[in-house]
RNA sequence: GGUCCCGUCGUCCAGAGGCCCAGGACGCCGGCCUUUCAAGCCGGAAACGCCGGUUCGAAUCCGGUCGGGACUGCCA
């Protein structure tokens, strides 16, 4: 049989961490079996879906190289793969229900429900043991499946193994609202019928949810699916992972300036692991690897940090090439206008050296501003540190005069140069280098010195170096 | 409260009875390299929640306990 999976977003937002790991699970599963991987859309809650929101989790989803064989925009067998074009479909089902007698009409009030769970509650017993079929509804109302309560529901959770629910633990639940628009459980459950779903993997959170689904599966007459329960995702103070904890939505992450490959390889790491030993590794490996078995049943931490080093190790795999390409936009947003063909290659000449010490590609263009401004400003820390030494004026005197002499501008030339001042002056590296790095680039950090003047240049260089030393008297 | 799920270093993951006085990664600490910062290299601290049981032998199996989480809507 072949495996069919899907991914539903409602589209109430952006695409949040914890569904794109889903989708990615579920994605890893379809192409490792060869299957095919499905997205839908699940915007039943016609209040707060927008097509915005579609458009943005697509995008998402597309630049996390996540590709779907069916669904939203690409198309398939099945007509739409969009919710709120099938209610005719999920309505027809629920008739069907109510003439095999497994779902009935329930017209009692929210207040004459409301009275009933709070009498569950005082006598600490399951909601499910008084929201039962009555014989008030005639042919209006909401509508509700009769839950059978004959036997548990059990069934093997592809993560989890047995699960098992007492069947008086489950309520008669709603299918159909009286409005009748369809409940999440009815429209997902005949979707995944009517698409031919083999696999759901799915949140933690929907466990609760999965026998009646089940139930509701088995009423239609369908086979049933298999499932796999996630672990959830936590932020780093282990509470659910929210906005507090930085960003939760995917195109965050792209606009930050992660590598999708970084984030899929990171998201993969959430509850699943290629072998004992190996952290970084390819979207092939992933596929070749893959199965739902061995996903991990420990909810797991989102961690910020881990993902940060990660994409910085997929920076430095880049070829230089792509490296340039991806980094540009990053680079002219930090110098505040778009670059000459001659000032990119002012970036290109030390492209490398930046290359080698950014974790998110927006570092780099902090890196590298000194190139491109008029460097009005001094990171303050760095000159209280670095500049407010003995002997610093004398350092910037005698490199401004020895650098004003030599004939070939380029770091060949630079480093001698200054390598032989500090033998003359009898300083090390350490005290002697940094009062000019400070002056020339503005900041104790940078890439590395001789290089950096050699890219700014010579008139430029020596124009800083007079500039810090006039800061310095002042 | 009820139902269900979960419990290995701070964090992510490995471990499917002896290979584990527990392994890898991030982070942290120390050192090397070095013109700074990174990167790289070397080293270090750091965990099987607890109590019983099964067994020659348990992180691995069973029971209990404690702790955490999810759900408990005519939201999804």
């Amino acid at each position: 049989m072949t495996v069919r999976v899907r991914v539903a977003p409602s589209p109430t937002g952006s695409l949040h961490v914890g569904t794109a790991r889903a989708a990615l699970f579920n994605w890893l599963y379809a192409r490792h079996h060869g299957g095919q991987f499905i997205l839908r859309v699940d915007d039943t809650d016609r209040e707060r879906s927008t097509a915005e929101h579609e458009a943005e989790i697509i995008d998402s989803l597309r630049w996390l190289g996540l590709d779907w064989d069916e669904g939203v925009e690409v198309g398939g067998p099945h007509g739409s793969y969009r919710q709120s074009d099938r209610y005719q479909r999920y309505r027809e089902a629920a008739m069907t229900l109510i003439e095999s007698g497994a779902a009935y009409h329930d017209n009692r009030t929210t207040e004459e429900l409301e009275a009933l769970r709070r009498q569950a509650e005082s006598e600490r017993l399951h909601p499910g043991h008084y929201i039962r079929r009555t014989e008030s509804g005639a042919g209006a109302g909401a509508i509700r499946l009769s839950v059978p309560q004959d036997h548990p529901v059990v069934f093997e959770d592809l993560v989890r193994g047995t699960v098992s629910f007492e069947a008086r633990d489950i309520d008669d639940f709603v299918i159909l609202r009286s409005d009748g628009t369809p409940t999440y459980h009815l429209a997902s459950t005949v979707d995944d019928i009517d698409y031919g779903i083999t696999h759901v993997a799915r949140g933690e959170d929907l466990l609760p949810s999965t026998p009646k689904h089940i139930l509701l599966t088995r009423a239609l007459g369908a086979d049933e699916v298999s499932y796999a329960h996630l672990p959830l995702l936590f932020g780093t103070d282990g509470k659910k992972l929210s906005k507090r904890h930085g960003a939760t939505s995917l195109s965050t992450y792209r606009e930050e300036g992660y590598l999708p490959d970084a984030v899929f390889n990171y998201l993969s790491l959430l509850g699943w692991s290629l072998d004992a030993e190996t952290t970084i590794f390819s979207r092939a490996q992933a596929v070749a690897a893959f199965e739902l078995t061995n996903v991990s049943r420990n909810p797991a931490v989102f961690d910020p940090e881990k993902l940060a080093w990660m994409n910085g190790e997929y920076i430095r795999m880049m070829d230089p090439s792509a490296f340039q390409a991806a980094v540009r936009p990053h680079v002219e947003s930090a110098a505040g206008r778009a670059l000459s063909d001659e000032e990119w290659a002012k970036f290109q000449a030390v492209s490398d050296l930046v290359q080698e010490r950014t974790r998110l590609l927006p570092e780099a263009g902090e890196q590298v501003v000194f190139l491109f401004g008029d460097l009005e400003d001094y990171d303050d820390e760095s000159w209280e540190k670095v500049m407010a030494k003995d002997g610093v004026a004398g350092i910037l005197d005698e490199a401004t005069s020895r650098l004003a002499t030599l004939e070939v501008w380029e770091t060949g030339a630079i480093e001698p140069l200054l390598r032989g001042m500090l033998d003359d002056l009898g300083i090390g590296a350490g005290r002697g280098l940094q009062p000019l790095r400070v002056a020339v680039t503005g900041s104790s950090v940078s890439p590395p010195l001789f290089e950096s003047m050699a890219a700014l240049g010579r008139e430029r260089t020596l124009e800083r170096l007079g500039r810090a030393r006039a800061r310095l008297d002042g």
